[in-house]
DNA sequence: GTGGTCTAGACCACT
DNA sequence: GTGGTCTAGACCACC
């Protein structure tokens, strides 16, 4: 059981969604080298995705140095896979705040009006994760 | 004169570059009511851009009660823009703020590791992003 | 003098505000059977409009049989013109009015809810012609 | 089943047919929060229009919170957006019969001449325009 | 298959 | 010349 959740309401792919969970399970020890993961059916069946998906989450975090493919015996956490993860998660930070600032800049605002707006938000409502997902 | 750029490598789409520049402008007061933008067609001509996408912009703005369109007189700076301009530009960083705030979450990052990631980026260098048209 | 008074801001057309009020000074009387009009280039110059839309509007009410041309000496109220000025000024209403209720009709309201909005925006202002016209 | 007809006669635009009818549709209650719309090209194809057109309706409707579209997966109504629809509806009589009103104005009418070729208009024949897609 | 974006170009009514 | 509308068709990322 491995935790994964997709919200596909949401505007991140589902294949993004993927990697930085798995990426997260990665980082904080929850999987350790040498796991071994789900097949890419495996997990497709049990987030109710499509196969193709998953691949690309797996061939992703193999490009990232987190997993490791064996051929014919599935896919494992690599050794320094929690560096890797570690790096990559600054990275994946840095690009979405790069992209709050991108768009602060359209706006013409400055960074003391991020960092308000920022607090304001993250005050409201304390931790991460707001509910989500009215489909019907 | 207007002082709208398009960065064609932004991945924020042409018609939504113009709209935060126009709306920007406005709120700033650099655009006051009653001001005259310039003919979809002109416009057009000087982004280099397909004067659809000019249409486009102006139509988005309209709605939000920034422009106003008298039929084949031209389009120009609506009554009680400015109020309108800010009361969009604020829904617009809440939602890019919504956007870091989720991928932290697939993160699994806390609100602290945000707000200290973004702390860190923008004492990096001093003030980015500065006003837009003065170049010193 | 005839006052006519143009608005630039009005979605009618230029030319469909002169004809109407030239036909409504003509049905009240105001201009009778054989007096002169302005020459087209006089009216244009007096509501600063192109010459165009003057001949427009005189060349619409001659084939409603509210002014007659004589060749080189002028423009005059037609004989029987106030008749045809209240024929002419009853369609156009009805016009109008058949258009809110097409526009109703897309709505889905029924004509009872189109009665009471009206009724409720009459009761406002008591009286037509809202001020109009903010134009820089 | 939507029931959306378009009348390439009317000189309302085709979007703008669609949009008011498909805003009815939700402020009725006969497409609920939640309900998936048939997707652009679909809509295009049965209606014989241009896909540009289904989506210049949709984006607007976004725009008015009335629908929600999940980025390729599909479009669908909002939650709230029944009254989101009311207040659209509303605003659009109003429009409709402030240009009656204004019509008027040009026409040299009263209020109570347009009230008056209001009621005999709709006494005419009782009820025009029965709610769409009932033909008994 | 989905929606999103953009281009190119047409036609219209009006000024 | 103006804005408005519409078509046709392209390319993209994602599922």
């Amino acid at each position: 059981m491995m935790r994964v959740t997709i919200d596909t309401a949401s505007d991140t792919p589902v294949y993004a969604q993927i990697i930085d969970q798995l990426r997260a399970l990665v980082r904080e020890g929850n999987l350790s080298p040498g796991t071994a993961l789900p097949s890419v059916r495996q997990l497709a069946a049990d987030l109710e995705v499509n196969p193709n998906t998953i691949a690309r989450a797996y061939t992703w975090l193999e490009q990232e140095g987190i997993l490791r493919t064996a051929a014919r015996r599935g896919t494992f956490v690599a050794e320094g896979a929690s560096a890797s993860a570690s790096r990559a998660t600054d990275r994946r930070l840095d690009e979405a705040i790069e992209r709050v600032i991108e768009q602060a800049g359209l706006l013409n605002l400055g960074p003391r009006d991020i960092l308000a707006a920022m607090e304001r938000r993250l005050a409201g409502d304390g931790f991460d994760h707001p509910p989500r997902g009215e489909e019907t």
